[in-house]
DNA sequence: TATTGTTATACTCTATAACTATA
DNA sequence: TATAGTTATAGAGTATAACAATA
């Protein structure tokens, strides 16, 4: 099972890399809502990381430009981490990436493909 | 599909911490092979990270008594490294922690794990 | 000359503890 | 008092480039 993700790694590093983001930067991009800003702490709950590591992380993409920390009208402690318009066509493209069916299981015959998805679909609830 | 290893996270991170071990100091532990010892540069490939990188990696395990350097005598640039009795150990405890079925695949029906295990069995070849 | 592994460097990730400002 | 986020700190992961020893 954890084999399956292992052998997928390469293509993650590889997604990050081209959008010239580290592995963690491009996770948390993706982990954001370009719809509905999201408070740090639920950033870090999303990587499972502590909020003092959020900070940094966020840092850099600010400074990249490509997310913005928003103040939250009902909480004034609360910072809402929005998406930038360059943020989203970035995310697009992780996304894009990353969406491809692992070559693994792009090998597998149709039926098989089907039934992993269904399979999938409910295990995930 | 990323989902559920997102969603395992966690456990995978408590095993490498009951351990006490960092964890890409456990995921390094893990594709060692006690039976044989690989070199370094095979390591490197495992982990999908730098040479250098592994330098640090394998001196925090070695300096844990976890694994060895050992010369390789058909080739006396490479360092061929070993687990000790004690990282057959820990490694093994690593194993147990995480060969238990993740959470949402538990949920499913005996068929639906059935299938899934030999769709899968089918695609890692 | 090419390869294995190390070192030096710079940056990122990580958690803990102490802090600020809100609530 | 409690919570959201930051800062300070120390350790670990990361790649690049330069290096030593060996092939």
């Amino acid at each position: 099972m954890w084999e399956l993700f292992q052998r997928e790694k390469p293509r993650m590093l590889a997604a990050a890399a081209e959008a010239d983001l580290s592995p963690m930067q491009a996770h948390a991009l993706r982990m954001l809502d370009p719809e509905e800003p999201r408070p740090m702490s639920e950033l870090a709950g999303a990587l499972f990381c502590d909020a003092s590591n959020v900070t940094g992380i966020v840092d850099r993409l600010e400074a990249r430009g490509l997310v913005e920390r928003l103040g939250a009208e009902h909480d004034r402690r609360v910072k809402a981490l929005a998406v930038t318009p360059e943020g989203v066509q970035v995310r697009g493209r992780l996304f894009a990436r990353m969406q491809d069916a692992p070559s693994s299981i792009a090998g597998l015959s149709a039926a098989d493909q089907r039934a992993l998805r269904d399979i999938l679909r409910r295990a995930l609830g």
